[in-house]
DNA sequence: GCACCTGTGCAAAACCCTTTGCATCGCGCA
DNA sequence: TGCGCGATGCAAAGGGTTTTGCACAGGTGC
């Protein structure tokens, strides 16, 4: 059990060097209840000596909080859930709680479940969930939510109300981005919307159609290779447009790249939105026009809520919270026809 | 205390609904003794229906063992940490722990030692620290390391030895780039190192330096706007060169950007190599020739030391695990002279 | 028929802290 | 002088596991 270690001191050891009980140790440390000032010295400084901290497992025993949060995300190296959790750590560095992350990783869901057990066997005391994983178990996310402070951000599943989240304004996203477009006069415009089920891509379309209430819209996933076989099927079909509202900014890259490959020149010919601001869409050439979502804020409020019920020993009260968001207008959009009109050759649809 | 959520039910009372003792209970989880299989059976049926599950603080009490790592990066949000942690995050699922995260941040050094905390009261059993933060309290470090598994990825610090690191081949990485340059034809090229008392910047300087013994070395951090001041000194400075060796992929893309602003064309005046292979490397224009760190398996192996050291219960043999490194050519580079030759004008060095 | 296992289960100790209830001391106030 | 109260410190009771030491039953082998 030792495996070579030191072993740490406890604070009976601490109390018994300071030659008072650990009752008074312990109060030194919490402030419960006054202590002599020249005996709290004494205790100190011996705590400081021997580099003393309490052992988190005797106190989260005895109080029932472990001082831990929880957080799941999809994938902790996509750079917008990356800024998720900064805010979400950030946060919780305030009041003093540490994060543990889990990913929920669309392919192992038996891993992705592995954050079910540390809710359940208390080592947590709260979740920041988020999520954009359609394959988790909503019947038992439900069942957590009566036992833990538990907050979505990003997605809401429409499944579990009575809960917290906090979401971007989706609908006003894909407002702007569309009266961006509009605005420019393009006229014949598709949506590469995101996954079907999601309800943060039917916020999205429905701010888009409030500009193109015509476009065409096709679902596919969140990546580029998803995207390219989207643009591979207009093209082919014979479909004629001069932007591309995307669902996101990985759908949008994806857009991009495959339409530069068929020689379709952005902005030049086709205006392209997105939707996220990753980190590669302002890096990217041409440099991304895009919906900036504040993530990291999303981490900070969905934190703040978790812990703020952990602090005041209080139930979540299941509030919706909407963060505003931003267009950041940049190289991939233009007014339409500054190239040859957009009228691809290809396949009739058959 | 309650908060309105839902108290979980103990193993006392598991036992009691099974007619059996909670130590039978307990040996029903562990396994540790034998039990009837009638009796586990029953046991295991009212431990599933109640969705019960050991209360993991009481457990850590007793076996000394929390079942969780921490995971020290600077940054979370930048795409090289958090391939590290990725790796890390599913090693540890691998070993049935969980991670917790604390990003050190180079600005709040207060928030960068809570970790230290998170050590010192016993929360985790082992640590994997990133380095890079040259702000970091060294001397607690060590103490650390006699008391917990403890390991270093990706930045060896000198001043702590007798622990185990996971690196990358620094000196190989920087002569692959070096290689490319010299077999491309480069002759005038200059170092845009990270920040001096990094160890892994003097090894990738001295891969660099195999090539180009005189190569101008010039140290900065490792953002784009110390890139930039570095490339405006050069500039301004009369200097003639067409090739860059640039300390991380940070550096190579303000170095490429401020090229590029102040007209010299990338790669036709002047070749930019890169360290990490950051996701923007692949995504910008000029796409980034760049060495590529096996940053998520950095983040495996060390995660893997560990916890093997936790599981067999024995002490971290202080080993240095040095990953390969692979050059990814892409854009950035080529031949010199296929523009004019890079003699720029600026003032003389004054 | 006896000593001895194996299989099975329980009681109790230990892990280290926080919290509550007491006890003591000294002092101010009437 | 006496009473009450604030300041100070201690002992002891949990909190929920895991682990150790026993105990008992039913075989087994001689």
């Amino acid at each position: 059990m030792t495996g070579g270690f030191e072993r740490p001191l406890t604070m009976g050891e601490i109390a018994r060097l300071a030659g008072v009980s650990s009752t008074t140790v312990s109060h030194v440390i919490s402030g419960k209840r006054p202590v002599n000032a020249a005996t709290a010295g004494r205790v100190r400084a011996i705590i400081e000596a021997a580099g003393y901290a309490p052992a988190s497992a005797a106190r989260t025993l005895q109080t029932g909080r472990s001082l831990l949060i929880g957080l799941v995300v999809p994938d902790i190296t996509h750079s917008f859930f990356a800024r998720i959790a900064k805010g979400v750590e950030e946060t919780a560095g305030d009041y003093d709680y540490g994060v543990i992350f889990c990913s929920s990783g669309q392919s192992d869901l038996a891993r992705g479940r592995r954050y079910l057990g540390l809710l359940r066997d208390h080592t947590i005391d709260g979740l920041v969930y988020v999520g954009s994983d359609t394959a988790i178990d909503r019947d038992e996310l439900r069942g957590l939510a009566a036992r833990f402070p538990l907050v979505l951000a990003d997605e809401e599943l429409p499944e579990i109300p009575s809960v917290a989240t906090v979401t971007s304004d989706n609908v006003a996203g894909g407002r702007l981005a569309a009266r961006h477009l509009h605005e420019l006069g393009h006229r014949k415009v598709v949506v590469l919307a995101g996954p079907v089920p999601l309800h943060s891509t039917t916020e999205r379309v429905r701010g888009f159609t409030e500009y193109f209430p015509n476009a065409l819209v096709l679902h596919g996933s969140f990546d580029e290779a998803s995207a390219a076989r989207l643009i591979d099927s207009l093209i082919g079909n014979g479909v004629s447009f001069t932007g591309v509202l995307a669902g996101n900014d990985d759908i949008a890259v994806g857009a991009v790249r495959r339409l530069e490959e068929r020689g379709v020149r952005v902005p030049v010919d086709v205006s392209v939105v997105g939707f996220d601001d990753v980190e590669l869409a302002a890096g990217m050439r041409p440099a991304l026009t895009t919906v900036r979502q504040a993530a990291q804020e999303m981490g900070r409020r969905a934190a703040q809520i978790v812990l703020k019920a952990l602090v005041d020993d209080a139930p979540i009260v299941p509030a919706s919270t909407v963060l505003p968001v931003e267009l950041v207008i940049r190289e991939s959009t233009a007014a339409p026809g500054a190239g040859a009109s957009q009228q691809m050759e290809g396949n009739q649809p058959t």
